[in-house]
RNA sequence: GGAGGCUUAGCUCAGCUGGUUAGAGCGCUCGCCUCACACGCGAGAGGUCGAUGGUUCGAGUCCAUUAGUCUCCACCA
């Protein structure tokens, strides 16, 4: 046992006690037939990236899981990894190019792949070390990259055997393009941001007709590659200009006027124009009608096919366009008009829709079954309300567009031949597998970083092998991510698990919201108001941090952060600091276990640590971390700290408890035991949440019933136990609580210092209660010689009364009260106490309650009233016996 | 245009399947350096749980309507 400092002190701790748990090993997730598995796959984060609230707060619950599960007994494995991030690691290193002068094609596409490996080992290990910070008790000996061996195998092999099964395709559609990027993205990787902008109204020549249809657009610049003008086919106004044609103007195109469904007669004017290669919804009606193609925005956002406009950047075409249209005449009209604007969620570029190359995956097949593991309960999603939110994602998914125009990342495995035909295949092959020609090229771009994230986890543990990790630790039980990924990832990863593994990844999904800063703002680094979680630990240590993110908030729900809170959970450590270096100073027992006789207060306290470990272990069951926390946190302050500690204390010094002294039943021995008993388990309960400052707290106690347990962390979790259920005791010791609450009001109300220590008589028809708390009732009540009897004295003058439902206390402090006052207090309460009274009796005279509620609350409700009853005989007392 | 969240003490938020006298942290008031802790101890003040209606013996908790607010999804040019 050591010596513990007054201060906590976690940077002193929190390194060693890590380095403790990583050199015994117990992290560790080994595979057990006599245990059953619980699996947590990390969401890893982007390799070159750093540790943000956001993680923190990610892997703080995946711990909590985690350590809770394995300290119940379970072959725990929380598998960490990283993420290669395509876009924003590739991103990152040309800007570090940039400064150099140079662009990626200025070093070719095996140098500069050269370098952001370089850059991934240099800045790979930050965030791992940053998650170790944390407390993280991943099993490091199996972390996994996306882009490392195993997880490319697995890439390489779902992709194959998609593409077998017709469900990938390459084809010409019209994408998402941000030309900043330059490179195809997702659906899902555009974001919507509603702008105001104007709505010109453009007049279209009718052909062969001094008649004009107008048309409106956001977008004037791609009007240079419309290909028809679209109205309904039921529109009157126009019904006779159907198969009519426009002369375009600026191009002097020909095109045709036809007629759609998709059009709505009553938006605008009714007319369209048709931009099939660069607008969804124009390409897919021009798909109906076979309109003619024509791309007139580039990879790089510039005008082509285009005659004079061929080479200006899309925004300077705009004002070129408007400006001659303006010219002719064909101008009608601009309004104000707010409409949605896709932006790449990477840089912020307004995205480019354009018809292009690219490879798809075909959802509708994946998303049938995806869909049915939630409906049926398969996988279910805490809270549950993104269950629905998911579901109706992958009922209207549309083909994930997975190739990238990028060079980091997995590299398509397609080559193409001359002859026309593309083989895909599992090895690189050196000739095409139709024609056999040698002359073949491979794809030059790369997959989707989302696509491998998919595979994570089973790829993670060794799929498409057939692996003793992937048998025991496959499916996984828990997904802890924030909703902000359940598109990207979560989705992506259920009918990734249905289609290659025939089960599910997870059978839960645990949605938790984003920090905030205390404005409720995003953080962000252009607002620069993030905060660093590694400056939070360093000036409050990793579990204030912990503790701080997952109370106070609840599931599926934002959260802001206030540093303020992170002082109190630092206070709330140095708390537990402090009752367990008490509990050590008046430690002379070598070894834990509880004593054969209990006092009151002993069963009091452990009745209710036995009440908290049943609830805890079921908020943890049910996700509920920050409730589970809260009950822990109110056990140690409030029971352990202020109530428990504190009647120990007469006991310690020998001032009783028991009558017999000395040898192995002492009372302060017993209370010792006691003491080291609730503050093992209730270090146990609280590891978890607390990882560092328990296991330290731990290390320095004795424990002489582990002897095979060398660390708190793989100490049995406290579970719920018949055998220390002491209800009448609890509620016997809540008598003797309220009489000391209730004195000590009483002296605070009047001012008397605790120096001044009277008698204090207690009358009560329960006195064995009391006595058994007479010893240490003086002490918390600040008396003198402690008197109980069953008859209230026979001469009151001098005496001031305190009253409580179960007794009556008087103090000789009659000097000190103002009588009047007293008189004005005392029958307010009266007052206060006929008022309950009236509402109890009314409540239990109505019948339906008696018929209708469970007996227990009935009872309950009897008992109240009951209590009220005799309280206000007592106060009734007082008041006639109050002298003048 | 759909879907959902939030609205509870001055501030930020808990309150699980309806059953106390509605809780916490911070802040505020009063009194305490009481031999674990002033990162502390004791005692307080402060809320008709957004509004209206309903279900129920009983609603902050369930249902409907409504207001404010935030978010997600959506092809109306």
């Amino acid at each position: 046992m050591r010596e513990l400092e007054k201060v906590y002190d976690p940077s002193k701790v929190e390194d060693k006690i890590y380095k403790l748990w990583t050199d015994g090993g117990y992290f560790e997730g080994v595979r057990d037939p006599a245990k059953k598995p619980f699996t947590i796959v990390i969401p890893p984060p982007n390799v070159t990236g750093r540790l943000h609230l956001g993680h923190a707060f990610d892997c703080t619950l995946q711990d909590i899981l985690t350590r809770f599960k394995r300290m119940q007994g379970y072959a725990a494995l929380w598998l960490p990894g990283t993420d290669h991030a395509g876009i924003a690691t590739q991103i990152r290193v040309e800007e570090s190019l940039r400064n150099e002068g140079l662009t990626r094609h200025d070093l070719g596409r095996e140098k500069f792949l050269e370098q952001v490996w370089d850059w991934k080992n240099t800045y790979g290990s930050r965030i791992v070390d940053q998650l170790k910070k944390l407390g993280s008790s991943c099993d490091w000996s199996r972390e996994r990259f996306t882009m490392d061996e195993g997880c490319s195998a697995a890439v390489r092999e779902v992709f194959v055997s998609l593409y077998e099964k017709g469900l990938i395709y390459k084809g010409n559609r019209i994408i998402n393009w941000c030309p900043a990027c330059t490179t195809a993205l997702s659906d899902t990787e555009v974001e919507h941001e509603e702008r105001s902008s104007l709505l010109y109204h453009l007049k279209y020549p009718v052909k062969g007709s001094d008649e004009f249809l107008v048309v409106a657009t956001t977008r004037p610049e791609t009007m240079l590659g419309d290909t028809a003008v679209a109205v309904h086919p039921d529109d009157k106004r126009y019904k006779h200009l159907i198969g009519k044609s426009i002369v375009l103007p600026l191009m002097e195109r020909e095109i045709p006027i036809i007629a759609d469904d998709y059009v709505d007669m009553e938006f605008g004017t009714g007319c369209v124009k048709m931009t099939p290669c660069h607008d969804p919804n124009d390409f897919e009606v021009g798909l109906r009608h076979e309109l003619e193609q024509i791309l007139v925005i580039d990879e790089s956002a510039k005008i082509i096919n285009a005659g004079k406009y061929n080479g200006l950047d899309r925004f300077d075409a705009r004002k070129a366009v408007l400006a001659d249209l303006e010219e002719l005449g064909l101008l009608s009209s601009a309004r104000e008009h707010t409409n949605n604007v896709g932006t790449c969620y990477r840089c912020g570029t307004i995205v480019e829709p354009l018809t292009s190359e690219q490879w798809f995956v075909k959802m509708k097949p994946l998303a049938k079954e995806a869909v049915e593991v939630v409906d049926d309960g398969t996988v279910k999603f805490v809270p549950e309300r993104f269950a629905k939110i998911y579901t109706h994602w992958m009922d209207t998914v549309r083909d994930w567009c997975i190739s990238r125009q990028l060079w980091w990342g997995h590299r398509i495995p397609a080559w193409y031949c001359a002859c026309g035909h593309t083989t895909v295949s599992r090895k690189d092959p050196d000739k095409c597998e139709k024609c056999g020609s040698p002359d073949i090229q491979r794809d030059e771009d790369v997959l989707d970083t989302w696509f491998s994230s998919a595979l994570w986890p089973f790829s993670t543990l060794g799929w498409p092998e057939k692996t003793e990790d992937l048998d025991y630790f496959y499916p996984t039980d828990v997904l802890v991510t924030g909703y902000d990924i359940i598109f990207f990832w979560v989705a992506r990863m259920i009918f990734s698990g249905m289609e290659h593994m025939k089960e599910a990844p997870f059978h839960t999904v645990f949605i938790h919201g984003i920090i905030r800063d205390s404005d409720g703002r995003k953080m962000s680094k252009s607002l620069g108001n993030g905060v660093d979680p590694l400056e939070a630990i360093a000036a409050y240590g990793a579990d204030a941090l912990r503790f701080n993110i997952v109370t106070g908030n609840s599931p599926g729900n934002d959260t802001r952060f206030y540093p303020e809170r992170c002082e109190a959970m630092r206070n709330f450590a140095n708390k537990i600091w402090n009752a367990s270096r008490f509990v050590m100073m008046n430690l002379t027992i070598g070894h834990n276990e509880l004593p054969e006789k209990l006092e009151l207060e002993d069963k009091w306290i452990l009745s209710k640590l036995n009440t908290l470990a049943g609830e805890v272990c079921e908020n943890l069951d049910d996700f509920e971390l920050g409730v589970a926390a809260a009950k822990i946190y109110d056990f140690i302050w409030d029971s352990y700290c202020d109530w428990y500690i504190e009647l120990t204390k007469p006991r310690l010094q020998g001032a009783g408890g028991g009558q017999d002294s000395g040898g192995e039943d002492d009372g302060a021995i017993r209370a010792q035991k006691v003491l080291l008993y609730v503050l093992t388990e209730t270090l146990t309960l609280l590891h978890p949440f607390m990882p560092f400052i328990t296991e330290e707290i731990w290390q320095a106690l004795p424990h002489g019933e582990d002897p095979d347990v060398s660390a708190l962390m793989i100490r049995t979790y406290p579970a719920f136990t018949e055998a220390l259920c002491f209800p009448e005791d609890e509620a016997g010791f809540e008598s003797i609580m309220s009489a000391v609450r209730a004195v000590r009001a009483r002296r605070a109300e009047m001012n008397v210092p605790p120096s001044r220590k009277p008698s204090l008589t207690i009358v009560t028809d329960k006195p064995d209660v009391f006595e058994a708390g007479r010893t240490y009732l003086g002490r918390l009540a600040y008396a003198g010689e402690v008197t109980i009897q069953r008859n209230a004295p026979c001469d009151l003058s001098g005496l001031v009364s305190v009253v409580t439902g179960d007794a009556q206390l008087f103090i000789p402090l009659a000097e000190l009260v103002d009588v009047a006052k007293e008189r004005e207090r005392i029958e307010k309460e009266i007052g206060k106490a006929k008022a309950d009274i009236e509402r109890f009796e009314k409540k239990l005279s109505n019948e339906q309650f008696i018929a209708k509620a469970p007996e227990s609350v009935v009872g309950a409700e009897r008992e109240k009233l009951a209590n009220l009853r005799a309280l206000l005989g007592n106060l009734q007392f007082t008041l006639d016996n109050l002298h003048s």
